[in-house]
DNA sequence: AAAGGTCGCAACCGCGGGAAT
DNA sequence: AATTCCCGCGGTTGCGACCTT
């Protein structure tokens, strides 16, 4: 069964907001707070469906919002966070203070998706990150969309290298020229030895992948930043296990301006 | 000055995921 | 376990403002 769209309820009111209705939104959520956007209007006495009330809170009302034009260094941010995030407006504007996704979504669109276009050597993390793959063993090219986030934030530092003794034991076929490098992507499709069982689902191999090497990753639960100091060794597979440990490489790469090397032993 | 085109922004829509039942 | 509900997200649209001819 399809549910029917919230807003096709006859009397909802569409459209651009009044101010009258701004008010008594903001009185309400000043006094009651937002816990049911679906029963808010009606409390409220608005002629809204709730999607139409959180959407005019979160992206017009709502007092931490900056408002005004952009800067030119949000402008960058969004520019570097893109090339990493992609279209996870929600993602970019929780590192933009102030800045709502749909405010961002449509700069990018209006103005700074031209300016990449116009001149794509202008942002320096393009530069930089090429730089980066050049210098390290391989670029990780698998597209995986359920670990899309994690994915593309690797693509950068790219380079997820595997052990020598990893290729040597898992008996890989090298379709690359140079044989002592072989990618993630290369790994996850390797020929399956007749007692090894073969999974179609890649994210399992993926995930027993990186349990495999986090074991032998001395990560710092308490504080993620040693993480990047603990390796025991570059040519590990590291892959952030959870959010903290993302935002904390993203940070690192805000912070620098291009992504940090893996320490060397 | 007027008509047509383009731009920018606010708002809507449909979908997916997680929580609740 | 299945269904329903709600929220949040990203893509898209509508329309007023501005620009060009």
């Amino acid at each position: 069964m399809v549910r029917a769209p919230c807003c096709e309820k006859m009397g909802m009111k569409k459209g651009p907001w009044t101010p009258e209705e701004d008010q008594v939104l903001i009185d309400y959520i000043q006094r009651y707070g937002h816990g049911n956007w679906r029963a808010l209007p009606k409390q409220a006495g608005l002629l809204r469906c709730g999607k139409s009330c959180r959407l005019r809170w979160i992206n017009y009302l709502r007092p931490d919002l900056k408002r005004g034009n952009f800067s030119k260094e949000e402008e960058d941010t969004i520019i570097r966070l893109h090339e990493v995030l992609g279209n996870r407006w929600s993602a970019i504007a929780a590192r933009l203070p102030g800045r709502t996704d749909n405010e961002i979504k449509n700069v990018w669109h209006t103005h700074l998706k031209k300016r990449v276009k116009q001149n794509p050597a202008t942002p320096d993390t393009i530069r930089q990150s090429m730089k980066i793959d050049e210098c390290n063993e391989h670029v990780e090219i698998d597209s995986n969309p359920l670990k899309l986030s994690t994915h593309q934030l690797f693509q950068r530092p790219g380079c997820i290298p595997l052990s020598p003794q990893q290729q040597s034991s898992s008996d890989l076929s090298s379709s690359g020229t140079d044989s002592s490098i072989v990618t993630t992507s290369e790994y996850l499709n390797r020929p399956m030895k007749d007692d090894q069982s073969v999974d179609d689902d890649e994210n399992v191999w993926w995930e027993e992948l990186s349990a495999e090497k986090q074991a032998n990753l001395e990560y710092s639960e308490a504080n993620p930043a040693d993480t990047q100091l603990q390796f025991p060794s570059s040519s590990l597979v590291y892959r952030p296990h959870n959010d903290e440990s993302m935002d904390f490489w993203l940070n690192l790469y805000m912070e620098a301006g291009e992504w940090p090397e893996l320490p060397e032993l």
